[in-house]
DNA sequence: GCGTCCAGGTCTACC
DNA sequence: GGTAGACCTGGACGC
């Protein structure tokens, strides 16, 4: 495992655009990381690694030193080596982008007033942002290990290509282990990834994706210049990743449907568990669509993010998937 | 303990 | 262009 002594520290804080809650945007309430499965949260504060789009890897300890309503982002970066100017500004750049500081959802929040589901989320979850991910490659791990499989074995296997191949951070007093890098993925055999990650027919698709990316694809930030229909058909050129894959790694908001939540907004529109979730998730992309537009990524993230409560004020069963 | 089923998609062959 | 069937594996379940 290759692993970051980090000793150099440097430190910045910015503004975000209000209303932007921290701890909602970096500490998910349905659990999901931020970066890496293996960051720590304590006591408002969250220590992470980040791997830039250039490569480098940096430890990140960031927290809130402002409010909802005047929010402020405190964040320690910890290197391997002191940083070059243009070094420290693709980190700044990059952590900001990530938290969607700069983003602006008025026009989100402004759908609550003729729209009771969107009142109910942005009610709930008043301030959470979407975060994106710099790594496209650790995304497409996710993707690929998400399919066809319960959630606890995707999670066994994100875990151990992480143990057996992933990098390690050491930074102010914490080890936090990181996503493995396309290089070291494309440098490993398919029946070494198929033995000790348990991965199966997905060891075939992840080693192609990692020697495609070794040999050249966009950056994220490219693939954020593209139209979003144009950036999803250039990540499904990809083997093994297809429309819902393509719809999680893209740096565009999408309406990334699976089984799981096809079912939860069948139950949302029409109250009832769909006969067949995979038949339906077409209908019921075009039906977010028309209702909430641009916005459709960010009903489906905070829905996700809100089952307990929506479950409640709804009367519905939208948790036992 | 053992056998069976199937999951938070995608690819391929075939029509 | 649409549609079955195959695909790794291991946890859940029934017996």
């Amino acid at each position: 495992m290759i692993v970051h002594d980090m000793t150099f520290s440097t430190h910045f804080d910015f503004v975000a655009v209000p209303p932007y809650n921290f701890k909602l945007t970096v500490h998910k309430p349905a659990g999901w990381s931020l970066l890496t499965p293996f960051e720590v949260f304590e006591r408002g504060t969250l220590w992470t690694v980040l791997r830039v789009p250039s490569g480098m890897v940096f430890g990140l300890k960031m927290k809130s030193e402002g409010t909802v309503d005047a929010p402020r982002v405190s964040c320690l970066a910890y290197s391997g080596h002191r940083l070059a100017t243009n070094q420290r500004t693709e980190l700044y750049e990059t952590v900001k982008w990530m938290l969607s500081a700069d983003e602006k959802v008025n026009d989100f929040y402004a759908l609550a007033n003729n729209d009771s589901l969107v009142r109910a989320i942005t009610e709930d979850l008043y301030g959470m942002r979407r975060t994106k991910q710099p790594d496209v490659f650790s995304m497409l791990i996710l993707a690929v290990t998400l399919q066809m499989a319960p959630i606890v074995r995707s999670n066994q296997m994100m875990e151990l290509l992480i143990k057996q191949y992933g990098e390690k951070a050491r930074f102010d007093r914490k080890e936090i282990l990181y996503w493995p890098s396309a290089q070291t993925i494309a440098e490993t055999s398919v029946a070494e990834l198929k033995r000790n990650c348990k991965l199966g027919y997905r060891a075939t698709f992840l080693k192609a994706i990692a020697e495609t990316i070794q040999n050249g694809f966009p950056s994220v930030h490219e693939l954020e210049k593209m139209p979003p229909a144009e950036a999803k058909l250039k990540l499904m050129e990809l083997k093994g990743i297809g429309e819902y894959s393509a719809d999680i790694v893209s740096p565009h908001s999408g309406f990334a449907l699976d089984v799981w939540s096809a079912r939860i907004f069948h139950m949302l529109f029409f109250g009832s568990e769909p006969k067949s979730p995979r038949d339906v998730i077409p209908k019921l992309k075009k039906i977010a669509e028309a209702r909430w537009g641009e916005w459709r990524g960010y009903v489906f993230l905070y829905v996700l993010h809100d089952l307990d409560r929506l479950s409640k004020r709804l009367s519905l069963k939208l948790t036992d998937a």
